[in-house]
DNA sequence: TTCTTATATCTTTTTTACTTATGCAATAAA
DNA sequence: TTTATTGCATAAGTAAAAAAGATATAAGAA
């Protein structure tokens, strides 16, 4: 018997719903329905009351319920306890990022998470996109960021956070004026621009194109970078226009070296966004520490964090 | 996690080794091995010390041992509670039997079982192998008494008895002389004798013929039948000799209607057996009391049994 | 040394679990 | 009534995992 199957069933009833229960434990509706039909077969016992609506538990349900309910709990204390045991004084959550995931963006995140989890580090290094997958599958990190993520074999992906992407020109741009028009540019205002864009074959650059292509839009790719970093310099340098992650502009925008121009929030199809995503090893027990870090990430009131 | 993973992992470490514990769960010791490791993999902690003759448990290996004990045990309790609620009033356990085996013989074996669980009971089915089976499969038997039983998908396969098998013949044969000898008569002594058998097909009947083949003996097959007691009944009525179950004859060589005659306990070779065996549903939950009467068939000194 | 016992590991096969798509029944709305 | 909608079940296809079987290795016994 699965105890992931047990601690589903626990959730089914305590939500008085499959599909929630589903959710919940990041699973489809049909696999709930499947787990908690696989117990009863088991056990060779009715633990719901399908027939009527909405469904009841048995009074066998009922018993099951509340012994699982207590052994699914049991289990999860054992399992910290076995970590807390390895790490008695506290544990450090290795991060391993991309580069555009700003330290600055984070340490609002830090600060909590040492506030939430007493003896709680939290170490970030910075590296290309397929190296952060490498370090988690490689266990050399607990915890990776991830723009454009892909489910991945071994891999769990928790959606982070979406960034709305915006142009970023030089202040004395023509399109720097559009930013004080309250409705923001058009996709088409961008026809025929000298752009600075991210390398073939990046996610991003593939959804830039189709956002592009979409819109009927034509612009002069000027250059190619596989990392925000350079896009934004090169724009400061007067290489073009680009379309990046406004969370990635702060810094240049408050000191005035590049300008950010939104694009307007119109009914013409969905707008622009970079997914963040968290990934972790798949089917392993996380430390308590890094199951603690995750919930501050997710937690609503980070710093600059935007509605999804 | 596998709450069966749980219970192995407790297995090995109570009797200190993988393939003991192997057997105990009647899976592969590499299967058990397995099992560990991926407990110490989810777990991210090392449970075993293999690098020592005899491994030991690390410290984390014994926090979880005793933890795991409790959960497994607890939740074995609770399928017992859930049982008992589905079947206040005590339990039938519903049998489906091969002709062969003879209610005479099962007998004291249920009669020990109503001693050993109060308001238990038996019911006992005979009917052909594949019935048997079926039976079994779709859940009107609990347990299915079959003879050279082999792993058939969705049952398990208990090993119960091994009958030894002799030569029956009338009592006026020339190897009814042959009992009196203390050796027991040599598969030579059945060369060009006239034989009465099972049909082609049947698992037994292969084991006669590559028994009668390994000894160069050939006999004339004058009759074949699906079931023991039409052979029994050609024996008598002198349609030659058979290789039958020892205690399949019993009655008839009480009155005298049919004579044993042993082969020698030699070293030429295994002696000739039948195997009967105990299958139940794979991975379900059994019932208390067809747990109980399991136990009882394989109590060393049932009526009649035989040393493997 | 050579056996025997005990565990690990590699490979192949079987089994399982999950997802998507669809069906069906009970409620709610038109 | 008919028509949506919601909530769960079921089927089929697929991907992943588990198990067996075979082989390797290591330690202790004869």
């Amino acid at each position: 018997m699965q105890l992931e199957s047990l601690s589903i069933f626990c959730d089914v009833v305590r939500r008085r719903s499959f599909s929630q229960a589903a959710v919940a434990h990041s699973v489809s509706q049909s696999a709930a329905s499947q787990a908690v039909r696989q117990i009863e077969s088991r056990l060779g016992a009715e633990l719901i009351d399908r027939s009527t609506r909405p469904w009841r538990l048995t009074s066998e349900g009922r018993l099951f319920f509340e012994g699982c309910q207590e052994i699914v709990e049991r289990y999860h204390e054992l399992e910290d306890a076995v970590q807390r045991r390895q790490h008695p004084s506290g544990y450090t959550v290795r991060v391993a990022s991309i580069y555009s995931v700003s330290l600055h963006f984070l340490n609002g995140y830090v600060d909590r998470f040492r506030d939430v989890v007493p003896g709680g580090g939290v170490n970030i290094d910075y590296m290309h996109p397929d190296e952060v997958c490498e370090r988690i599958r490689s266990d050399q990190a607990d915890l990776g960021l991830l723009s454009f993520a892909s489910p991945a074999r071994g891999l769990t992906v928790v959606p982070w956070q979406r960034q709305t992407m915006a142009v970023a020109c030089r202040p004395g741009h023509r399109l720097a004026a559009l930013r004080r028009e309250q409705d923001g540019l058009r996709p088409q205002d961008l026809a025929g621009e000298s752009f600075v864009t991210f390398d073939r074959g990046l996610p991003v650059r593939r959804e830039i194109d189709r956002f592009l292509r979409k819109h009927d839009v034509d612009v002069a790719v000027a250059a190619e970078f596989d990392n925000i970093e350079n896009i934004k310099q090169a724009v400061a340098d007067g290489a073009g226009i680009a379309i990046l992650p406004v969370p990635t502009l702060r810094q240049e925008a408050q000191r005035h070296a590049l300008v950010t121009v939104p694009f307007r929030m119109a009914a013409d199809g969905p707008p622009l966004v970079r997914p963040l995503s968290i990934v972790h090893r798949r089917k392993r027990r996380l430390n308590p520490a890094v199951t603690g870090f995750i919930r501050v990430l997710c937690t609503e009131n980070g710093p600059a964090r935007e509605a999804s």
